[in-house]
DNA sequence: TCAAGGTGCTAATGCGAATTACTACAGGAG
DNA sequence: CTCCTGTAGTAATTCGCATTAGCACCTTGA
């Protein structure tokens, strides 16, 4: 329409000045005014193929993305991730496509995946398959994990929630308030996250030179008592929870008799109505982290690995030690 | 590696099995065993460019789709969205790039609009660019709109909620309980969704043959109480809580003196804490069947239009008119 | 023994852009 | 008048796959 060639539409579109390449203006502004009459846009499969990008930044989630319910530990994640892509003008895919049928195992390469079709990929997930790492690593695909990975067959970009210092500080502070005998409630492993906690939390006893053990969630109330326990950090939210209603059961008074301390770990959902003790893990935050990194990576390469602070959150079920003598 | 050609290897990943093209069982073989130990997967890109589908459905929201408030209103919708996508075994772009810089209105065509690499779309929002809409129809485009909408330039394929039923429903329970004196508070306008309803309260005052007047949402309290309106229909939640606080504040008993009906609409976030009467908008549903009805529309064609029935939701804030005398 | 028909696979082409290599033309220097 | 140097643009190739047309070989029937 325009008498050039495709190759000179190209050009145009593509804002070429190069010293190697140049378009009369005349010329230019007559293929412009072509295109604004016909609203023609490129066709961004044909672009890619040809140039390798997309702007799409793909989301690889081994739950499923928007949960049925509402404000849940997913999406803090997702918003920052959305804000940031946002900004830095790219579109998002979501794999959900990716949660495999009944039974087995979501996987990221499946048998017409689409993860090649993105730049690069955010994986999100309390644990991710290694053997995926793995390969996303060997093929040198572009992503970075929120959340802190092992190795897995060379090291992993991702960006974490600091765990450990957190749940050391929360320890040195039951201590600093007199308790004694802490214990770890929770699995400690299933994920890297898990293994901070625990880590952090033995860091923090051996700091203190406190005693403190680790039990099973399904650990009864009572043996936690009966062992002179004045102060529990658990692992996870639920049984945070669960804890605190035994104990009302009990008639082991919350904080005065027992301080429960929460290490943020949401596997199973739970009604929130206690305002525990514990740390914020900076969701938002990662999310947003995780994008830019993944920008980064995409732009200069590297492996980057962050950890993110994890903000102390007062709450109310942390209070000084029981008198021993007294119970 | 398998000795055989392109072409072979593409007829064995597609499983093209046709009369007119067929291959012997052990070549087959070969063929997958090799694709087995590589872990070779089909460029998405390319499979797309030469195929022209993707299994990747594209979302429009004209605003954030991951809102920083949770249990936000598109959420229900994004949730049914994603069931469905998952089921059909397709993937999500979210077209977050879309947000246009400040001041500007985004727009689904921008500059390098990244629509046409999903097959199809779906529209979220509450008006849906009418420019947008024709250009999507006119490029034929498949997409499906959330929400009813008017022609643009031809009929736009759509799954909404069924509002005028619904807000006449509302308007005969009050009818039958005694109310004479109603209104409608609200715009009326910017968008179907509202006009919908303002309709369908018509609707329902001519039917009843009661007294139905249409005010802006600015209307004070004391107009209401002096006209003797006994049962508002409120379009815009947030207004519904301003006016119930306005209420409080005036010794307005809600429901004795008035009664509040919320119709539903959420522009301006809020905070929920009165259970008011009205309907529920099948949003899940709608993100569902937007879903189905787009794949129907990428297998077959055609433009369906649906409009689900809002379910009556009791609540406490609609009760018997009160005794007129007695004021 | 040869044509007809079936079987199994490959060469060539297209999708729509980006990119590279190259050509036609004009003006200035030698 | 020829050679050189820019300048402005184009033809050809590439990306990785799907698809169509067609080729070579093997049966079968007459």
């Amino acid at each position: 329409m325009a008498g050039v060639s495709q190759t000179t539409v190209s050009l145009v579109l593509n804002k070429r000045g190069d010293a190697d390449v140049r378009i009369a203006p005349e010329t230019r502004e007559r293929v412009l005014q072509v295109i604004r009459e016909t609203g023609y846009v490129a066709d961004p499969v044909a672009r890619r193929l040809a140039y390798g990008r997309n702007r799409i930044l793909g989301v690889f989630t081994y739950e499923a993305v928007f949960p049925a319910e509402s404000a849940d530990f997913y999406h803090p994640f997702l918003v920052g991730i959305e804000e940031c892509a946002q900004e830095i003008g790219c579109d998002l895919l979501l794999f959900t496509s990716a949660r495999a049928a009944s039974g087995a195992r979501r996987r990221i390469f499946n048998e017409e995946s689409r993860v090649r079709l993105a730049d690069g990929c955010v994986l999100l997930g309390r644990t991710v398959d290694r053997e995926d790492l793995a390969r996303l690593l060997a093929e040198g695909i572009p992503f970075v994990s929120v959340g802190r990975r092992d190795d897995a067959g060379g090291p992993v970009p991702y960006v974490g929630a600091d765990y450990p210092p957190a749940v050391r500080a929360l320890v040195e502070r039951a201590v600093a308030l007199g308790h004694r005998r802490l214990a770890y409630v929770g699995a400690g492993t299933g994920g890297e996250s898990m293994a901070d906690r625990l880590r952090g939390f033995h860091e923090g006893v051996a700091a203190t030179g406190a005693d403190g053990r680790h039990l099973t969630p399904d650990v009864p109330l009572g043996d936690l008592v009966a062992a002179g326990v004045t102060a529990v950090f658990v692992e996870e939210y639920a049984d945070c929870v669960a804890i605190a209603a035994a104990a009302g059961e009990r008639g082991v008074e919350v904080p005065r008799d027992l301080s429960i301390l929460t290490l943020g770990a949401f596997t199973r959902p739970v009604r929130i109505d206690t305002d525990f003790t514990g740390f914020r893990i900076p969701r938002r935050e990662m999310g947003r982290r995780a994008v830019q990194l993944l920008a980064g990576v995409l732009e200069t390469g590297g492996t980057p690995q962050e950890l993110l602070p994890c903000e102390l959150v007062d709450g109310t079920t942390l209070a000084p030690a029981p008198d021993r003598t007294a119970i």
